[in-house]
DNA sequence: TTATAATTGTGATGTTTGTCACGCCCGAAC
DNA sequence: GTTCGGGCGTGACAAACATCACAATTATAA
């Protein structure tokens, strides 16, 4: 577990053992099982993760209690709703697992720490936000530019694992369209 | 003008005069025409912006020549084809004026430099990524949950000067419907 | 000013997608 | 084993939206 935190932030900030260790207290690893929250919608969020194993959804759910994904979060990725952990506000999304998942979790107390005590981990930080930034940038473009069959096809190609991972419902909901015409499309 | 960028900047990080003469030399002044392009599609994206007045659009052009805005640029806003400034890949959008235009220009390499040297920079273009990151987040969360009427209304709500500025097709181009049925939607 | 282009509204029509309904399959729980 | 519920496909119909066409109005430039 250690080790894919370590490799993952050594892609692009080399770390001596000793650094890395000062970055490691700043964390906390935590199991979780399937349909176990992370982050539940209205409550504050203490937290943001990275994945060492397993599979989440970051949801919305909508008045008319239909439920959105924003976003998948698998092995290497970081995920919160950061929008509330940066204000530390109440939560507008919930993270859920979709399979039994491991996680480092850090507070936002120690996320200004190392990033203040550790000009190498904002520098991470930055290239992890910027990376987001742009996933984001290309998912809007998805939606403006294609119809629900590219959007398939797009999210497919990007992640072939996902397919055999996850419901077809849950894929409907991150692309936006309905269960049913979802299923039109495979066929 | 330099006072735009030295309020926008101390809106999060207090800064010396002399420190702020330091930013300031990284950045460039320009000045561009209606319909002028800051960033063309195919070409090398040389700078990141900060629009002191004016108003631009960042535009994806597709297969068939249709034209998706991805963002509007206005006043006291970064903006670029992030993803090929970064990587110093050629521009896969272009950032066009719709009006009149001012604003400052930061080469990567300044932009690297910045960062190095001067923490509280760092500091503040992390604090940036990230609302432009959830931002995006909250656009597509608009695509997952809104019809078209819906998402016109929110981007009303959200910027109600746009409105006046830009033309309807292009604020349909940004919403994701066509002219026609925006059109339709406000009466 | 006058000519030209850009912007906007609106009808007619077709396509895409959502919603409701139903049935089948399969795995988990008892 | 039997039961139950989730996941999946599919038909029928309705709603949302795109496209094409045309006209009217407003900006822009020569």
């Amino acid at each position: 577990m250690k080790e894919k935190l370590k490799e993952h932030i050594e892609n692009l900030t080399p770390l001596t053992d000793d650094e890395f260790s000062f970055v490691l207290s700043h964390f906390s690893f935590e199991k979780h099982k399937k349909n176990d929250f992370l982050i539940r919608e209205g409550e504050n969020v203490k937290h943001c993760y990275f994945v060492v194993s397993g599979l989440l959804k970051l949801v919305y759910n909508d008045k008319e209690g239909k439920q959105h994904i924003v976003s998948f979060a698998m092995e290497d990725w970081w995920e919160s709703d950061f929008s509330a952990y940066f204000t530390q506000t109440k939560a507008k999304m919930s993270l859920q697992c979709i399979e039994d998942t491991t996680a480092f979790s850090i507070s936002l107390k120690n996320y200004k720490k190392l990033s203040t005590e550790f000009p190498k981990k904002e520098r991470f930080f930055l290239e992890k936000s910027n990376s987001g930034h742009i996933a984001s940038q290309n998912r809007i473009l998805s939606f403006l530019t294609s119809n629900a069959k590219e959007r398939y096809e797009q999210l497919l190609k990007l992640y072939p694992l996902l397919f055999q991972r996850v419901p077809k419902s849950l894929l409907a909901s991150y692309l936006g369209v309905s269960r049913e015409t979802l299923s039109r499309l495979s066929s």
